[in-house]
DNA sequence: TCTGGGGTCCTAGGACCC
DNA sequence: TCTGGGGTCCTAGGACCC
């Protein structure tokens, strides 16, 4: 496939996003030092945003708060408020979408636009231009817009002047805008892929871009291969407006207030957390095939424990059953510092097809002894004699003797 | 007094099938 | 009698991003 050529990709990012909603809400807020932090009185209070000017002090994004206070005693500090930050993220995206149908939303506060075929009038310069300022205007909310022939490149390019700015980065601007830069401050380099690139001599992105092509392969694996075409500018990757409903799993997961082998305790967050994954499902109209656990202990180890069910579930009910199974089967008694569940091969309901429907219950009590009497007989046909007859949707007939057997098996019970 | 909560993608080993 | 190798699924963990 030829990779596409002359593409204009705008990647459009908003400046400290929350503390500039809080600010642009309540405008007493502006010109002062400001921190969004989650559950302020507690250990697991942390900065998640903050503004230029709790920055200018060194308060920085993930920092517990008693450290950001510690750096800045005046800090004012806010709860997040995600319902006011939806409503500006949906008015954003709008203004966009107004601009071109291609917006792929990244996450609340960021997306790519293909304005490739929207330049009848003007040019990408201007349209920046104008969605920034209108952004501005309508939303007192301040952004940075990257314009670069493909994504990787206006990331990077959306990042170089904040706030506020817009950045233009075309194939010829490499050497003298993107390569001088460290390797840290590239997209899809964090700590540890750092460390290794510094390992053999690599510390800007020049180096990464002219590098022994069969060096980085040994030190990084095929992700060698496509940072150093990134490097060099080469991303073909299409701005996906659809991307944003293939989302793969739902989770939700809570640190406790202190560690814990309570029983009622766990099993309180076991049914909050259950809650909201069943909430959030609803809300996406999905379903899921599989279930997972994370475990955090109190010396911050952290497991995760997953299994694939049988059929889709998305109800409470079965949330939180699979999940208390697994939880009970591997949770080794240590004090417990977090726990989630997060269902997983997850789709909205309209593409899944019709379920086989007969393995059905009518009570609570009946719940469990189906499960584990098709635990038994999957264990004695096989997964797939299981899989295949959930497969056969259409007729719902046995197609092997194995199936009948399993059918009839199961009927005895 | 260290370090939240939401995700995605990739890798690697073992099971299992052909 | 000894013994291949490719493909896929499942599970666990790691890296990264916002």
């Amino acid at each position: 496939m030829q990779p596409k050529k002359g593409r204009v990709i705008f990647h459009v990012d908003m400046n400290s996003f929350y503390a500039s909603v809080e600010m642009a809400y309540d405008p007493k807020l502006k010109g002062i030092p400001l921190a969004i932090a989650g559950n302020p009185e507690e250990r697991k209070g942390i900065v998640v945003t903050s503004s230029y000017e709790a920055r200018a002090k060194g308060v920085k994004t993930t920092m517990p708060l008693w450290q950001a206070r510690k750096l800045c005693p005046e800090l004012r500090v806010l709860r997040p408020n995600f319902d006011r930050y939806r409503t500006a993220s949906r008015e954003i995206f709008k203004m966009m979408a107004e601009i071109t149908s291609l917006v792929q939303p990244v996450s609340i506060d960021e997306g790519y636009m293909d304005v490739t075929n929207s330049q009848e009038f003007e040019n990408p310069l201007k349209i920046a231009e104008n969605l920034q300022s209108r952004i501005k205007r309508e939303l007192d909310l301040p952004s940075s817009i990257g314009i670069a022939p493909n994504k990787f490149l206006a990331k990077m390019a959306s990042d170089m002047k904040k706030p506020m700015g817009i950045t233009v980065l075309r194939k010829r601007d490499l050497p003298h805008k993107l390569w001088p830069l460290p390797i840290e401050e590239m997209y899809g380099v964090g700590e540890k892929t750092a460390v290794k690139l510094r390992g053999v001599n690599i510390t800007t992105i020049s180096d990464l871009a002219k590098g022994d092509p069969y060096q980085l392969k040994q030190v990084l694996g095929i992700n060698g291969e496509r940072l150093q075409n990134r490097a060099n500018g080469i991303d073909t990757r299409a701005v996906d407006p659809e991307a944003v409903h293939e989302f793969k799993s739902i989770g939700s997961s809570q640190t406790l207030p202190s560690d814990t082998t309570d029983d009622a305790e766990i099993r309180k967050l076991m049914n909050q957390l259950a809650d909201n994954v069943d909430r959030r499902m609803k809300r996406k109209q999905a379903a899921g095939k599989s279930i997972q656990i994370t475990i955090r202990y109190h010396d911050r180890k952290t497991i995760t424990r997953s299994k694939k069910l049988h059929s889709y579930i998305e109800h409470k009910d079965d949330i939180l059953y699979f999940a208390n199974e697994l939880l009970h089967k591997h949770w080794n008694l240590d004090p417990i510092r977090l726990l989630g569940i997060t269902v997983q091969d997850v789709e909205e309901k309209q593409y899944i097809g019709k379920q086989l429907d007969l393995f059905t219950y009518e009570t609570e009590a009946n719940k469990e002894k189906l499960y584990s009497t098709i635990e038994k007989l999957t264990q004695k046909y096989g997964k797939n004699t299981f899989k295949q007859l959930n497969n056969n949707s259409d007729d719902q007939q046995p197609r092997t003797s194995f199936q009948k057997d399993f059918l009839d098996d199961y009927r005895k019970e």
